[in-house]
DNA sequence: CTGAAAGCGCTAACAT
DNA sequence: ATGTTAGCGCTTTCAG
């Protein structure tokens, strides 16, 4: 019969002779149309079943992946979103605060299981919202997060007038248009400086670098604390610059009048080279001077000693930045979210 | 004069009042052809400089930006490089590790630096290529740079035989297919272990998995120099479970015959939790234990005692990485690279 | 130097 | 349930 000789074409499962790019290659192999194929791909419902196996075993067989770009564009969907690091304040071009990256693999992990890409930008913002419109304008992405807003809380807030599905890690600020979670820094600061005070320390610093207004909140909420309890509290700016952060701080310890006994700093990373610092000039901590964090970072349990520090809720952040997005891409609407922090005090306090 | 009125129409440039979304609406309001808008943008010198730049002040001016779909689509060129973390021996779901996580920011940087944009991907590997080529055959970018190849070297290969441009950071196996940059872990491993014994220990023991085929390395290395000095080495595999890290090494260190006085370890982050639990069960270190980490994170230095470990040159690599991908994207050739180890001697050794 | 025309490979109406 | 028809918005010959 002519059908089995038709049938019998079916035997080079192996090595195919055809090379089979596109839709409409394949369509051609399966005898049917580029449409049907495009459904069978996608798994529709309206598609007889048989033939969508037949045509996936195909796909399968040739090694076919239909080509992204086209469908998105035809789509008018990247299934991609943009996440996006501003580098503003402080000028280091480099990504490598470990608590940005920490954050960035928790949005990795939830955005893969949210069936997005991920795609990483670094942004040097200047003073135009065009560092931010470079990435929400292309029609590259369906969305954009971003780690941190810098000191560029006004621009953001300029971009989303007209780009709704952008949401931001950081403080939120009373009025602000866009989209934020994160941590009360104030209460953070606060329950730093007053787990101190209780602890007995009286010549009070706060380290970092207040150009990001993250951090400049939590000095205000250490400060308030210090000023409840009649005491002042020095503002350290220690920048991030990884290795010179050594020199900063030792130039700090080595001022005239400061002879501190309580530090808060606006990170582990800064407690930690701290407490390292502090280690090598013979100081003991917490019994010369006692030490509160930022972050809660893994890390955080194991300096020595170990880091009493006020706790950010990284992963649950990057699970609800995920939840925002998705909802604003769906055209939903969702409000800020402002996490408390807790303190987590181990050793590094007298308690 | 005509002219200066000729200037006043150009009064309206706040007020976008027509949409310009595409091409051909900035070609209609321009006056010319979305052929020549295409050109004027993408800055071909094939355009006369005048037309150019009133046509690049219009897009300005209403905030244009020509969709990157399209674009794409049409040129064959995506500007975006995959960046793939196999998430595989371990089972743990989770970029955590804070190498890869440090290795991205330097990939990231370098990228940016280069033009491209960057996709990032978690892929849990099945036993078929399919989670690596999920990414390289949809078109979607331009090459793909793998950190760690985890237990993939075979499906790596596979996979290079048809898709040439990816570059894997890792270890370099003889008659391997595919390009890899990254440390001679053999050596790494020979040095922390020759180190160790040089210091006098005697009771060696190697703390990490050697699921992946780095690890492995490092513990032959160690090994090998083990022996060479007529010593055994037990092997702990420390799984990087993050805070389950802490029981681990604390079974380990029960274990009867567990009284090593020289650990080397697969991680920084090993030694640094392995540091942590001898402190707490109040071993000295170096005095009673030494231990020699991996890989140098900045946070070695960090640590009290401040952790001696073998370097890897983490930031070259990553340029090294962007270079040969670039190279390859560009259809030249090139090979791997094996950078060597240096150990940095701190104070968890008696150097 | 610029315009017109032809797709890139796919999806989504609209038919059938 | 499947085929047909039209584009998505851009780039790139090919003319002029």
């Amino acid at each position: 019969m002519e059908d089995s000789d038709l049938g019998n074409d079916d035997t080079d499962t192996s090595g195919p002779d055809v090379e089979v790019r596109t839709l409409a290659d394949l369509a051609r192999v399966a005898g049917v149309s580029a449409g049907t194929v495009s459904r069978a791909l996608a798994g529709k419902s309206l598609v007889n079943a048989e033939t969508r196996e037949r045509i996936q075993a195909l796909a399968r067989q040739y090694g076919f992946r239909p080509n992204q770009m086209a469908s998105k564009l035809r789509s008018r969907r990247t299934g991609v979103i943009g996440v996006v690091i501003p580098l503003g304040h402080e000028k280091r071009q480099q990504i490598s605060d470990p608590f940005f990256l920490t954050l960035l693999g928790h949005l990795a992990d939830q955005l893969t299981e949210a069936g997005y890409d991920l795609m990483l930008s670094r942004a040097i913002p200047d003073g135009t919202p065009d560092w931010l419109e470079r990435i929400t304008g292309s029609g590259m992405v369906d969305g954009v997060l971003l780690i941190g807003q810098s000191d560029q809380s006004e621009v953001i807030d300029q971009v989303v007038s007209h780009y709704r599905p952008l949401v931001a890690w950081g403080n939120h600020r009373e009025g602000q248009k866009h989209i934020v979670v994160g941590t009360d820094n104030e209460l953070g600061g606060r329950l730093a400086a007053e787990h101190l005070i209780a602890c007995g320390a009286r010549r009070l610093a706060f380290f970092g670098d207040t150009g990001g207004i993250e951090i400049a909140t939590r000095l205000r909420g250490a400060r308030a604390a210090a000023e409840a309890a009649g005491l002042h509290i020095t503002h350290v700016p220690i920048k991030l610059a990884d290795a010179e952060m050594g020199p900063q701080l030792e130039a700090a310890f080595a001022a005239p009048d400061a002879d501190y006994d309580g530090i808060v700093t606006a990170s582990d990373l800064i407690a930690m080279s701290a407490l390292h610092v502090l280690h090598e000039m013979g100081r003991k901590i917490p019994g010369d001077v006692q030490i509160v964090g930022f972050d809660d970072l893994p890390l955080a349990r194991l300096t020595s000693p170990p880091l009493t520090t006020v706790r950010q809720e990284i992963g649950q952040g990057a699970k609800v930045m995920v939840e925002k997005i998705r909802a604003l891409i769906e055209g939903e609407t969702r409000i800020s979210k402002v996490m408390p922090p807790t303190l987590i005090v181990r050793e590094t306090t007298r308690s």
